[in-house]
Formats: structure tokens, sequence, C-alpha cells
DNA sequence: CTGAAAGCGCTTACAG
DNA sequence: CTGAAAGCGCTTACAG
């Protein structure tokens, strides 16, 4: 009841192993009637290929690292969820790394990963990444990551077009007659928050920024400073989704309705957005198609070598959370 | 600067690669000179063992998969980032599977992850697994699960004390004023969530079940139910902190506001609970632990074939989201 | 198009 | 306590 081995189908089918092998890895070379002849009896043994022999041999696996700070970040949580279901398409499996916000961790993912001779990798970061930092690794030459890179950096990329999203923020606020508009943006070391960050100043009649350099505790800060204002602004959009919670609940705490007193825009499009309260209306990244891509941008950059980066575009969610301005 | 392998250590170490072999994996079967040189050198070289070749000997490697329903759901979430620590901390490498529901699926990452020769697994399920199909799969034999069993059924699992978490809501419920407390539990086919309702049930004076049977749109149809009824109750216990969400979102869509119209406690303590509006009352689980002991009973099964049974104590995590009754 | 051989990098009986 | 050999289950030049 054990896995038959290669041996044993060549036994069975009457050919050498070699043969065997070529019928199932590169079916092309073997004559047809010998290939089906090889399948069907593999079929009939239940013979399943040994990824860990094949992959020593190789000297490549299936297994490929993805490296994200904090999984238990629902933003982390989706990606993962449509990383896995793009990477099982082509055979590859997930191995799940968390360096816990500390992007130094990454290295070390990256050389054990290396040892388990991975493909390819995944990076997720929570800060700027050095591309030649990356590049000190074996390893970190053949992954894709989810943010930004100044281009000419080797480093394939997807990220979504972080301004545009901020622009979908700002026609869907004016849109209800907000013109005083502020933004919360939380820590976060990466291009992406810089873009948009970025953005909303760009857009902005008088910026005004909340809770600026405060990690955990965004939301209380934010809300802090909302409060001491003597002109309250009539809307906040947030940097993302988790600090727009965060935003929400400590306004909530403290009397401030939204979207009665304030409307918020959050930014991701978590599907958790819609079991808030109230439905966060919020810039929705096409979360499902960022796995996809990064998958294929890391095959193709490992085919052909290929440094691939693509931007896709933002939609926007409308949820309960944002609402016309009063009078 | 490509990796050295064992044979190149026992050269420069002049010694057979078995005695290196020896020294890394049995160092107390080699002489203490002997071992202590060899290690030297192996530093010196930056040996590290090739992972996929020890396993394809050994037949054992470190890749241990974790199945589960849904890593969007911060509760898998929260889940996986402990058990990645826990696991990482011996060694083992955590390859994502997720069944997306569908836990017919398990079979198929046991039996693939079987093929990388796994030397255990965990699994998280979404309904009541069944021991016997699980001892279908060689793997089956050496899983963990984090739900609960009949005794007897050979698989080690992990749990919390579910009827005292339900205690523990009815007594802070309770200490508020409140006396009549409905249940919503969503659909979940597990042991757990089912001791969760029947927890309930045995404790409420006057038992009273929302959202019965619906699986999407739980709090939507709980929050339906609840505005029919002629005589509300003054709170609600969520059989898990997603659906607390949602049913608060909802009631509060449609004017109901929490704590203010009725208190709702959720279940599992989720991180995310504090960022909610309002700050979600919650049992609290042992998440953490629960990770720790899980990769412990795996392991004790595995080295010594102990089928281990752990049942944690849940405690009460108080936020806004209940308040005294009124009047 | 197929076979025979070598070898990926380890571990583990088996001798000595 | 250490060495030499065999072998885990594959793949891939190399012949033919």
């Amino acid at each position: 009841m054990t896995q038959p081995s290669i041996d044993e189908v060549a036994r069975v089918a009457g050919v050498h192993k070699s043969t065997v092998s070529r019928a199932l890895s590169r079916p092309e070379v073997v004559r047809e009637e010998t290939r089906e002849h090889i399948l069907r009896v593999a079929e009939s043994l239940g013979y399943e290929i040994n990824p860990l022999a094949a992959a020593l041999r190789r000297k490549s696996s299936n297994l490929v690292p993805l490296i994200v700070p904090d999984i238990t970040n629902p933003f982390f949580g989706e990606l993962a969820s449509t990383m896995t279901a793009a990477a099982e398409e082509h055979g590859y499996r997930l191995v799940l790394c968390v360096t816990d916000g500390a992007d130094e961790r990454t290295g070390a993912y990256l050389e054990s990963m290396q040892n388990l001779y991975a493909p390819f990798g995944i990076i997720a970061p929570s800060t700027r990444i050095d591309p030649e930092a990356l590049h000190r690794f074996p390893l970190g030459k053949r992954v894709v990551v989810v943010d930004k890179f100044a281009d000419g950096s080797g480093v394939p990329t997807v990220t979504m077009d972080n301004a545009r999203g901020i622009e979908l923020a700002f026609e869907h606020l004016r849109g209800l007659g907000h013109r005083s508009i502020a933004y919360v943006s939380g820590i976060s070391g990466t291009y992406t928050a810089a873009e948009r960050r970025a953005a909303y100043l760009a857009l902005a009649e008088q910026p005004l920024l909340l809770g600026e350099g405060t990690q955990p505790g965004t939301g209380k800060r934010a809300a802090e400073e909302f409060l001491a204002l003597a002109e309250r602004p009539t809307a906040i959009v947030a940097g993302n989704d988790m600090v727009a919670f965060g935003v929400i609940a400590e306004l909530g705490s403290r009397g401030v309705g939204v979207p009665g007193d304030v409307s918020v825009v959050g930014f991701d499009g978590l599907a958790l957005g819609e079991r808030y309260n109230p439905g966060l209306t919020t810039v929705q990244q096409p979360i499902n198609e960022m796995g996809r891509v990064a998958i294929a941008l890391a095959r193709n950059l490992v085919d052909n070598g290929e440094v691939g980066h693509v931007v896709l575009e933002p939609s926007m969610t409308v949820r309960g959370s944002t609402a016309r301005v009063p009078g």
C-alpha cells in the first residue's frame, strides 16, 4: 500500500525507468504508443512522482516561500489565499514565512528556502526593500515583490495604481460634497504606502495629516487630533482598511459617528469591510488578481529572465461609512 | 559561493562524510574532539544540511501541512501565525493548505504532503471530521486536529473549554443585569461550534436562537429575526467573533445600536475585536497557546505514539460592545 | 526513440 | 569511534 516508485512502474510497463521519467516530464520525446502505455500503467499503479527526489536531482523544487510581515492581518490573509490557489494551479506549494514586521528576517527565509531549492519566492514587505540587499541571496534574485521599486532594480513587482486609487476616493467624496478631507496613513515603510500618501498630498486642497508617525495607536492619535481641531474636516481617507477600522473605532468610542459626523474611506477593499459597523467604503485592490499576477511574473522571470512590472487598476466599493456632507 | 556539500566538509575536516553526518545529527556517538573539529569546519565553510536530501534518505521531511478552511478569516490567520512560530522553533516549515471550506480536499492535501514525507500535519477543520476517513491516508494517522473528537478516535486534539467560555459570557452578561440572552451560531459543522451552541442552550433561561442555518448572511438574517421580535432580548452571544461582527454591522445598518440597544459578546478573542466599532467584548481563546500545544502534541504522537487531548481555559476580554441593561 | 549509467546530497546499517 | 558501501527516488547527458 506504499507509494510505488518509478522503478516499479518501469518494471510493470516493461521499459527502463528513464523512459518512464521522460513520459511523465517530457512526453513529446517519447513515442506516443510507449508513452500512453506507460501513463496507463502509472495510473493503474497509483504512481505519483516523488517531488523530493525530483527536486534533489533537478536542484529545483516546487516549494515557494510566501514571505509576509503578518498573516494575522486580513490583507495578507487574502493575499495568501489567492497566492495559494494560483501557486497550486502550477503545482507549487506555498511555504508560509512570517517576518513579524522585521523585514531583516527575509534574508534568513531566503537562505533556508534556497536550501529547499525553491524555484522562486514571493515577498509582501512591510518596509521599502533594498534590491541590493535582496540580491545578496541567490534566491533573492528570483523573487517577485508586492510593492513598487525604482525601475531598473531587476526585481519584478505587482502593485495597484495607488494614485488612481486615491483619486477615486476623492471623486467619491467630492461627489458627496466633501471639500475638507484629512488623511491617516499610519506607519508603513512601503513604496505603496508612500505613494498613497503622496497622492493625497497632491490632491487635497488643504492637506491635513492625522496621526502621523504613530504605529500601534494610529487610530487613537488620529481621533485625538481630529477632536482637537477647531474646524473639523468632513471626511477622512485612511491609508489602508486596518487603519480605517482603527480610526472609526476610536472615533466611535469618543462619540463621533461615522458617517454621521464624518465620512471615512478605507483603502484595500478587505472583505471584512462588509462586516464592519458601518460597512466600509473603500478603494478596492484586485487582490485576487495580484496573486495570479505574482505567480505569473515569477514564472516569467525564472523561465525567460524577464523582469515584469504589473500595475493593476483600482475600483471603488461604496458602503455605509461615507455619506453626503450635511447642509 | 554555492552551498558546500557534506563531502566538502568531510574533505576539509579530513574525515569521512558519514562521520560528518553523525557529528551533526547524533553528536553523542562521535568522539568529542572529532565532533568539535567537524563542527568548526562546517561552521567556517558555512555548511548547511540539505533538507531535501536528508528527507529523501530518512523518508521524513521538515515540511508540515497546515490545513485550514480559509486563511482569510482572521481566526485562522492568528492560528497560522502562532503555528508558524511554534513550528519553526523545532525546525519545521509550514506548508499552507487551504480547503476553502471543502474539507474533502483535506485528503488530497494529506496525500500530496505524504509524498513530501511530511512528518505530521495540523488540521483546523470547518466540519466534523471523520477519524476513519482520516485514517485512510497514511499521513492521516499523524495529524493533530484543532477541534474535538469522540474519545478513543486515536486523533490528538487541542481545543478550549467551550462550555466554560459560554459560561463566562453569561456571567459577564448577567453581571450587567441581562436576563434575556439570544444566541447566533452561524453555520459550522465543528464539534467546537456544536459545543458552544449546546452550552448556550443549557445555560439560557429561555433559549432563543437567531439566524440558525444561514451561512453567508447569518448576520442579516439574525438581525431581521431580532427586529421582528415582540420582546427583544437585551443581549446576544455570537458563536464566534466573525458572526458577531456580521450581526453588529447588520443591526447597525438597521438603526439598532450596540451596546445602546443590545449588548453583543463574541467568541474567539480576535485581535481585530479591538478595532471594531464598538470594541468587541469576547470570550478569549488562548490562540497562541493552541499553536504551541498543537506542535507539541504532534511531536508526542510521532515520537511516542501518544494521543493527547489538551483542553485550554478561556478568559473574558471586555470591551465596548456590552453594557449594563438599562433600567 | 530508448536504455544504461552516473549522480543529486544525504543517512544508516555493517564492519572493523 | 570511524570508514566504506549502499541506497533514498528521481533526471539527464550520453550512446546506440
